[in-house]
DNA sequence: TTTATTCTTTGATCCATGTCATGGCGGCGG
DNA sequence: CCGCCGCCATGACATGGATCAAAGAATAAA
């Protein structure tokens, strides 16, 4: 998860969406592309301007499909800016978030021809795409990237294990209590703010992901906050007071 | 997961592991051998010559420990006959399974260097190992197979993500239906019997992969036994009387 | 600014599942 | 053959989190 600067820059096939394009706020083409590249790092150079001949880039509003479980899987998504949840939901109506992404994870990827999930914008996001077949190639091309793709599919994986743990064995406090460190520990990781945490998502959301119900996540929200653990600020901002106070509490020590 | 039945058969470096080897039934070690090799179908004859070096095969009796959570990720396991349980701790003793590993499934794979859980035997199992330093070479010397392996991390992601699913989101008895559905679709795809569905593991470990109490799993299953859902067999079978049936009760429809 | 609308918090109550306890059954060693 | 031990089943009871309901906040619309 090396963030390199890489001091590539080139116009590629940009299109703003225009479907729900919010107004003001101009968009940086050639920004989002160098950081999408930049994620692929330890890539060559010639890879990297291979990926950008390939890559497009779309803006959405915050609640916005970008696909549905079933739909044809055509493209493989890389967020640039802002927060995209994916889930998948029972005949009722049941759901089940299964991720929140940030800018630079990627989504997508299907190993059938459809997606096996919905992915719904949480904030304003901007994506890089890549067609699939397109992807599929340069793949073949570049082993160095299929790695580099495989190796973050393991993390995922992980990443997987240790959420079957929290919905499966932990109590409401410390899936919360794991969810307000996730987000710490991922903003540490690129280089953001760690401590007054930045929590994009509604209470519905975080319910979703943590298998949990909106009251029961406001209540132990309350109820961290009553015993001084952390502390709600302005702007979705959660203060936490202690990070070993809290790291204790995710597990149950 | 094409089974190609593969003419190649070539005494590897066998290991029958002592340590707690139970006694009878001889060890087939090119049988062993050429079964792991046919998972990788597709690969040339070269590739499979390859592998077939580096690979060293184990057997260990029920309730064996593989390797354990911390453990220095070393080798890359896949199965070859029985059943392998791989599980997290929290510090407190609770436990959730994360997977059933049946015949053909590979585990123990890490990003770090270090396994992010414990593997543990449920039946007798044999193995075959693969060093990992040697592994990742041949990974690089022939793209097709790390392509392979990265197709497969893929279908393990989506099964994680459906397992979120029921942890988070289903009742005990839609979990229970979703068990033994996985169980008949995972011994359809390897050719075996999918109705009286064989099920070697205990209450408890169903519980633990459940994210539920033994008490309750049993529990569900006299329930559906009494109402005329499933039939309990001898020799941990369970007699499936409508498929579709299970199929509607696992998602709540 | 006022009014809808949606999100969050809080309270009261209920219930699915956990917890605790007990007995049966089957396998295995002596 | 008997007694031990680990699994499984079942009952009685407890409870964490769900459900139902409604009153604030915040945000968007008018």
């Amino acid at each position: 998860m090396t963030h390199i600067d890489f001091a590539y820059s080139r116009d590629s096939n940009t299109q703003t969406n225009g479907k729900t394009d919010p107004a003001g706020e101009i968009h940086p083409c050639s920004a989002c592309t160098v950081r999408t590249l930049t994620v692929c790092a330890a890539l060559e150079a010639e890879e990297l301007r291979r990926l950008a001949e390939i890559l497009q880039t779309t803006r959405f509003d915050a609640g916005h499909t970008v696909f549905g479980e079933g739909d044809p899987a055509e493209t493989l998504y890389n967020v640039t800016s802002g927060t995209v949840k994916v889930y998948k939901l029972l005949p009722d109506g049941r759901r089940q978030i299964t991720g929140f992404l940030l800018p630079g994870d990627f989504f997508g990827l299907s190993v059938n021809d459809s997606y096996a999930y919905t992915a719904e914008t949480v904030t304003p996001v901007s994506l890089c795409r890549f067609p699939r077949r397109r992807m599929e190639a340069l793949l073949d091309e570049f082993p160095k990237m299929q790695r580099r793709l495989f190796s973050m599919a393991s993390n995922e994986l992980a990443a997987a294990q240790d959420q079957m743990l929290l919905l499966g064995r932990k109590t409401a406090k410390e899936k919360i209590c794991s969810f307000l460190l996730l987000l710490s520990q991922r903003a540490s990781r690129r280089g953001h703010k760690t401590n007054p945490v930045h929590v994009p998502m509604s209470r519905a959301d975080i319910a979703d992901y943590l298998g949990l119900t909106t009251e029961t996540v406001s209540r132990t929200f309350t109820q961290l906050k009553t015993s001084r653990v952390i502390s709600l600020l302005e702007g979705n901002k959660v203060q936490i007071q202690d990070m070993d106070d809290l790291l204790d509490l995710a597990e149950g020590a």
